[in-house]
DNA sequence: GCTATGTGTGTTATAACATAACACAAGCAG
DNA sequence: CTGCTTGTGTTATGTTATAACACACATAGC
């Protein structure tokens, strides 16, 4: 084990890590494709390549609805904390991390019980966010 | 409220619900359009156009994490009954669909607690199957 | 030193998934 | 008959993701 949890970025990991978080929330490849142009970027591969190492440390997640990426909300993420959970509001495009210890428990039993072994969990909620209700 | 619960279906949904039951597993619409060709499909719009209101009935489940689509496990099914999940098998392809109502309490509180309006939910597990565990 | 290996990179091309825009046909309400 | 809605067929295009190949750089082993 190292003594310090972050992961060693590549410069293109590094850029595409720091779009994402400038971004404030979810882009797509394409997006963060043109947001680097002036950095050198010039096919999508290099955006998915780094994006690939991103999520697996755990710093980014994608959110499988939306074909996007977004930065973990943990602050100075290095991975390693719990399933994530997501609310995508379909009003104003504002996405909310959270951690569903107990729906995941709750999952965990099910495929226990099946013997499935649980690799990786996708949870994403469609709705209408607090704020845009409240606008109407 | 009609007193039957099935929707009446037009050809090309019929065709397209068929193709899915049938198949036992996840489909994509490319090869539902190649499936279908035979009866007359032409372009992917016209599999798209109907597996849009097969979801919308509540027949057709999409999964988001594969792009592909799933004829709902619930035998005639005509929608109608609570949020799905789904156990995906990375080594067979194999999908499991079941109802995670205890899961599903526990984000309806979150969301709830929260002020956000929940329209839809996506539960996706990936692993690896019993099957495919013990054939090891 | 120099080779083998692993990882990251850059580039072109292509595959896979999804929708826009337009035209037409059939049913049904007024 | 007119206007409206829903479904359909078709061409073209947009969007998301990967394949295949070549090269650069670091490091471990001889």
């Amino acid at each position: 084990m190292s003594a310090h949890a972050h992961h060693e970025l590549t410069k293109n990991q590094a850029l595409v890590f720091q779009s994402l978080s400038d971004a404030g929330g979810p882009l797509t490849a394409y997006a963060i494709l043109d947001l680097l142009r002036d950095n050198g970027f010039r096919a999508p591969l290099q955006v998915y390549r780094a994006l690939d190492k991103l999520v697996e440390f755990g710093m980014v997640h994608r959110l499988e609805s939306l074909n996007a990426f977004v930065a973990c909300s943990h602050k100075d993420c290095a991975g390693g904390h719990g399933a994530a959970a997501f609310a995508i509001c379909e009003k104003c495009g504002d996405v909310r991390e959270f951690t569903p210890d107990e729906a995941m428990s709750s999952l965990k039993k099910w495929t226990e019980s099946e013997g499935f072994i649980l690799d990786r969990t996708t949870i994403e909620l469609r709705g209408t966010c607090k704020n845009c209700i409240t606008a109407n």
